[in-house]
DNA sequence: TATGAATGAGGTTTCATTCAT
DNA sequence: AATGAATGAAACCTCATTCAT
């Protein structure tokens, strides 16, 4: 692997400057109630008591309890960021970056269950999510999959009769609700039969092709 | 129309017992204030001031506030399942009933955005809701989609190597993607565009065709 | 049994003027219900659930809540001071009177639980109890006896450097205090036995006589 | 007085972790009121104005406003329990302790009224309080005077054909019904005439020993 | 850097009770 | 004689948040 520098590092600051022992804990506190339950039945004095400091520390190195959460998605959103754009380079052929794009989204909901969580469950709960810093690296990742539609398009292989935002849409919509029922129920995701499928579906549609 | 008994009406109990008029106006007070909030910045006592009733009265009919909502969506549940399947009706061939079947979802959220926040919004965040009584109803409106695609195999017009049930998830979700943001951002949301524009992606998928 | 009247009847109203429906069936889902739970922990709703009425009813036929217990309690008294005053009859000798009044009070607290609990648990709790119209009743109850110890006195057989009124607190103490126990427990209570005990204890003492 | 510590010290905490005052004050505007009213009747809104501190720091010390009543009443427990092991101290013989421990038990109702409600007539409303921690503290106590009654059975002074359980039960029972009125009226209460009275009582019963 | 103490503001819920019919 | 509808008042409790140290 080239990461010369491991996640676990990375939700602890950055290395030169990492996070005071206090802050990590209260993030890793969050992170270890959110696999239990949501965010809304989590309360400060719980994180606290997890974290083993007190809940007035929680206020020193965040603003409120939803700067806490969206602070621990956007160090989420930096790892993930780093992989996916990793993991595309080298790839050739905006099918073969789709379906691989495809594959490390799944993944990624189906090994990590608090970030999945917090994007597919409690985020779009929060009012201002949508107007949010977490949201706009949430752009980021997905404009990736918009480019990779318009590379396709450029190179001929994807029709350009449907706007890329729009398939986009379509795309993102159909990985999370897939997801997102493994995620309520707690139930195994299989990225590679899922992305198998997924792509199946959205290169060639469901309309049997009239035999020749 | 067919319906000899408007959708109006529906919310306010069965014709013979119709709800006590304290209970419509509860019911009808949080379809007012989820226009403008979240069920979670909604409070009780806003509730009954909007209502003009006491809070107390709250209770009186509904065991809590969640309560409160589940049946509000059931009652919109009940009503676009009797629409749902009035709509099928006299439809011939399984495309056509899908077109039809996205049509009426799309056309649904786009019109009623008090149903559609509680539905892409709301309802996930509550982690009993997928085991609660208007989940099952809304599975319900669900397999009917399901039923049309198998439909739609054993016609062959529709591939066979793919579940229905994975079809479903995928429609489904590309449906509440859509819809999704037009709801967050309270955007305009155009069944007819989103509803053609859908199934061409469902039917033929994204990628184009060789040239013959 | 001389009885020409039942308990039974007895709580239902007078025989030329019985209770109208609603109100016996009300006092007996008090009854019902204190079998099971304290007085405090039953509600209105309870009760008027339990007696298959309307809640607004106990308000015709009561003044309050707590007026519904005084008169089911009252009721109990009415019945057990009869019963005690005939169960005197015919007996000679203070001391068997004692005897026998001390038997007959364990064996109430001991067969019907629900006049023990209001008595020993319930009753007390109240501020205004001391100053309550069944508080009367009770006091006619004890004051027998205290006439036979006044009657023991005269006899010669009691000692009579001791009030009888402060006797009969000792006595009454001791009834109660070990009927108690029997009560909150729910466990049996053998009115022979604890008499015999009693009686043993009350009449010599529990100081050795030094031997002759 | 051997005591080093005193009573009031012991209400706030132990003296190397004494209470915070706002602990301290809760608890103190309980004892005050319930000098007053029933528990039943005192709200968390008055303790908190009476304590002069929030309502939500009650919820801080303590589980719920019944465990505050249990808290208050374990303290008092503790000190009398340390009272009366010390007040025994040096007494020698069954009769004389026995005597003494009337004393002090009827004493600490005479002159301690809070903690008498709530043992008399408070305590035993609370259907979980015979299963609560105060209570098993009550038994401690109450032990003592058991012992006490074996002590007086070996020393050969106490009858031997009452078990000495049952003879706890009787003066427990006597010596509260004695003190309840004076509780419940608010008048004075004479410990010596109370304890002189019972313990002849007692000694010796209510018969009048035949003439020589 | 971290804590102990305390708060403010409101939240949901309960329950006895009333009144028009 | 009885009900259906509604209420008033308060109760208990929660929780994010602040501040002095």
């Amino acid at each position: 692997m080239p990461n010369n520098k491991s996640n676990e590092a990375l939700l602890n600051g950055s290395e030169e400057r990492p996070y005071p022992p206090g802050r990590i804990k209260i993030a890793e506190a969050l992170r270890v109630l959110l696999r239990e339950k949501d965010f809304g039945a989590i309360t400060t004095a719980e994180i606290a008591r997890t974290a083993g400091v007190t809940e007035a520390l929680i206020y020193k190195y965040f603003k409120d309890k939803r700067d806490l959460l969206h602070q621990v998605l956007a160090e989420y959103l930096e790892i993930y960021l780093r992989t996916t754009s990793m993991d595309l380079k080298g790839i050739k052929g905006a099918l073969n970056k789709l379906r691989k794009i495809v594959w490390t989204h799944i993944h990624v909901y189906a090994t990590d269950r608090v970030f999945a969580k917090i994007l597919l469950i409690e985020a779009r709960n929060f009012s201002d999510y949508y107007h949010s810093e977490p949201y706009k690296r949430v752009r980021e990742y997905t404009d990736v999959l918009r480019e990779i539609l318009e590379e396709g398009i450029e190179e001929g292989v994807i029709r350009d009769d449907l706007s890329p935002a729009f398939m986009r849409q379509v795309i993102l919509g159909a990985i999370e609700q897939l997801c997102l029922t493994g995620v309520v129920f707690n139930r195994e995701i299989s990225p590679d039969e899922l992305t198998e499928n997924l792509c199946d579906f959205i290169f060639k549609g469901i309309v049997k092709p009239p035999r020749k």
